[in-house]
DNA sequence: ACATTAAGTGATT
DNA sequence: AATCACTTAATGT
């Protein structure tokens, strides 16, 4: 799909065009990383096939989700870094085969006062977000592991768009910052409530998750 | 058949 | 809820 069409009804048309003039298009294969935590951001991406996971590395190495860049999305991390050229609190790893406009951030400021429906794009992206990780603040501080686990299982479905999990229970509990044992006996218990079937490195979600 | 890796379990903190 | 030590099951060579 070109770009004109696709963000017709969220951009004004001479924003459109600077757009297309520019920005370049990126493709990156799944698993790439795109950005590292410590590196400055030089292109603001906007998502325009595939599933970006944004991650932080906490004390001991260990990666932990914090949620999931979507199609026709942007990241909102990469708006508040770029503007002062900080470097990035967090990692960005492509989920799927992923293309991305990217957009170089020296036309940034010149946008914002220029196009409303940019600043507005940028406003929305950064409310939402912020939103989102408000949320996995309270997942963290008030809920139980078991609903934070539901949670992770149904977003990963979303993420690829199946029922069907591809991953161990250890890689899970990577990502959960929690240990395997604990993953292992928990999902155990989502299986007697019928709610999931386990097998090996990969897990079926029911229609009752 | 054997080695390796994932998953299950009980006990301990 | 995490960790340890151990068992059992699945998978690759």
């Amino acid at each position: 799909m070109n770009i004109q069409g696709r963000f017709k009804n969220i951009f004004e048309p001479e924003l459109l065009k600077e757009i297309e003039n520019k920005s370049k298009t990126v493709s990156v294969k799944e698993g790439e990383v795109i950005l590292n935590i410590g590196q400055t951001v030089k292109q603001i991406p906007i998502l325009l096939e595939g599933i970006l996971k944004i991650t932080r590395i906490d004390n001991a190495g260990r990666e932990l989700l914090l949620y999931y860049v979507h199609a026709n999305e942007s990241c909102a991390m990469s708006f508040t870094c770029c503007m002062q050229q900080f470097p990035s609190e967090i990692k960005a790893t492509a989920e799927s085969d992923v293309e991305f406009l990217a957009i170089p951030i020296g036309i940034m400021d010149e946008w914002l006062a220029k196009y409303p429906t940019w600043k507005s794009f940028v406003m929305r992206t950064i409310r939402s977000r912020f939103n989102e990780l408000l949320n996995a603040i309270d997942q963290l501080a008030f809920q139980k592991l078991d609903e934070r686990l539901i949670h992770y299982l149904k977003e990963k479905s979303k993420a690829t768009g199946s029922t069907l999990i591809n991953l161990s229970h250890e890689e899970i509990a990577n990502e959960m910052a929690s240990s395997r044992e604990v993953i292992s006996r928990l999902l155990k218990k989502l299986e007697n409530d019928k709610k999931v079937l386990l097998y090996r490195n990969q897990i079926k979600l029911l229609r009752d998750l």
